[in-house]
DNA sequence: TAGCCCTATAGGCGTTCACTATGCATCGAA
DNA sequence: TTCGATGCATAGTGAACGCCTATAGGGCTA
């Protein structure tokens, strides 16, 4: 492999020269004949037509076409030797980019994870853009993202080609999730679908893949659900199940991050679904998104094992998520 | 001879496959053959150790490290193509320098074809050093000045080592000159040698050349001057002499460019001295030094054609001889 | 003027570059 | 799924170029 920029021999010959104000000292230092560099420089000197060395005298120097472009020549091979350090940086993850695609609902439950990686890769600017399922497996397959987030692991017909590569990175229990002022706070046993049923509920719009889970759920168990209200907003969910009248459906790791709600199990339970992480197969991936990636899987490990060792002491909190994953 | 310019040839291929996206068309553009490019691309990023294009899909794109590679090759590419630019503004002459060294006195007669140089070639810097003719021949020989203007022909020893070479411009009477004030003021007839022993002067220092000349001429001619004055300054001269109390003596030019001076011919004349343009021999010369060379040439060419149409009496000029430097 | 230092030129050799032919993967259509 | 079309990669050969040694020529110094 060359450590050598790549750069025209000329012009590095005549840069020597001039530096040296000698072809045969020049030579020396570059390792080559002095009748090479003679050669190359005559070359240089007549592809642009102008006499560039003065050799006349008893040492070589630059004439004043030699010296304005001896400027330009260096500007030059500083721009190539900055673009190596710029392609080291990225390859260093010092720098780079990594567009992110997510579902409304993932981004609560990977923002431990983004944090994390914007701490081990400072220099890496990451965007985060919100947009359903289908637009992230396109997206990720057309390359207007680098790597998606999403809810569910059944991926769409576009999956199947091959195009693009999915992996599970953990799953989640879908439970009844109430405010410390409901009526239902304080429950131990698990909540029956009957029971789910008399509940007034505040839930996502039916275009979320989350509310189609809780629709079939209910489907499948013969109820219908007393939908309180219905907003397409998250956050907006929280603050009202925070406040105590109504309950919803949500993510446990959701419910129990939030100060003032908590989460009760349902019997028969929602099936788990799971957190998906698609990027592209078999094309090129870029450093940031490969590191995202790797940090990704670490990150799952890690939060599983903290999972297991909580179950033993079944009444509390999780510990704060943030695998560190060296590089 | 090549038309294009010197870049390495790799990152010519990989701007011409970002352009068009596709190896072949870019071939095709480049006019060469596709494995070519593949070939030189996969050189160059072995060379960068980086992957720069991604083929995996349908269209060939740049990787985050091609892009950021890209971005500062072209800026590279450009800055060749600045150098190209100015060396052809320098060939041009519409840019450059000039320095040139002159003698204390020589610059009241070359004003004038400094003056028009530098209408001819405004974007030419010119930068004049006052200096002894010895340093003139030396600063020429060492290339620290480009081209000297002195006041004799009579070159040092430094002249005989053929590292330098002279060209007379014109040569120039010397006459006595006298404020309009002055009682010889008027006087038509030449200025016998007995007479000037009389007459009070202000001289320039011996060291001057010009000093040196009429010295010369008194021990000559068995008188001895009646200086009244001395000065290593023209332009005091000229103003002392135009108060009209002392006379001195003065190439002829300078004594009638100046307003209330006149020159009065000497019996017998001092010999005429020569204005000489000294530049070196062999080695190499800037573009702007030739056009100054061929530019003073012509401008003694035209100055000795208006001189004959000013002078009625034949007697007086003779042509300019300049052998003109050829590149 | 003789000798030394330095660059230019000549001719042989090896590497690199570019070409043709072919292989392999992807994409679109039957 | 299969077939043809398209597009990049690989193999192998010929030409061009770069680099070498040997030598010539020119300027500087003693």
């Amino acid at each position: 492999m060359h450590r050598k920029i790549v750069f025209p021999r000329s012009i590095r010959y005549l840069l020597a020269v001039a530096e040296h104000k000698s072809f045969t000292r020049a030579a020396d230092a570059l390792a080559v004949s002095q009748p090479t560099l003679s050669q190359q420089i005559k070359q240089l000197e007549e592809s642009l037509d102008v006499q560039l060395l003065d050799r006349s005298g008893r040492s070589v120097r630059l004439t004043d076409a030699g010296e304005v472009y001896l400027l330009h020549a260096r500007r030059a091979l500083g721009e190539l030797h900055a673009a190596q350090r710029a392609i080291h940086d990225l390859q260093d993850l010092s720098r780079g980019s990594l567009r992110l695609g997510m579902t409304p609902i993932t981004d609560y439950l990977t923002a431990p994870l983004l944090d994390a990686f914007n701490a081990h890769y400072p220099g890496i600017s990451v965007s985060t853009l919100e947009m359903p399922q289908h637009d992230i497996e396109c997206g990720v397959a057309e390359d207007r993202i680098d790597v998606g987030i999403a809810f569910t692991n059944t991926l769409s017909s576009m999956a199947a080609s091959s195009k693009i590569e999915a992996h599970v990175l953990f799953d989640e229990a879908l439970n009844l999730a109430v405010g410390q002022g409901h009526g239902r706070a304080g429950d131990r046993s698990p909540f029956s679908a009957a029971t789910l049923a008399e509940e007034p509920l505040v839930l996502l719009s039916p275009d979320f893949v989350l509310r189609r889970y809780v629709d079939m759920y209910c489907r499948q168990h013969g109820i219908t659900p007393h939908i309180a209200m219905e907003t397409n907003s998250l956050s907006v969910i929280v603050e009202i199940v925070r406040l105590g009248r109504l309950a919803t459906i949500l993510p446990d790791t959701i419910a129990t991050a939030q100060h003032g709600i908590q989460s009760i199990k349902l019997a028969p339970s929602l099936p788990n679904h799971t957190i998906t992480l698609i990027c592209r197969n078999g094309g090129y991936k870029s450093p940031a998104c490969v590191a995202f990636g790797e940090l990704a899987v670490d990150w799952c490990s890690l939060r599983a094992r903290q999972q297991t060792a909580a179950v033993s002491t079944p009444s509390q909190r999780r510990t704060p998520e943030t695998a560190l994953v060296q590089r």
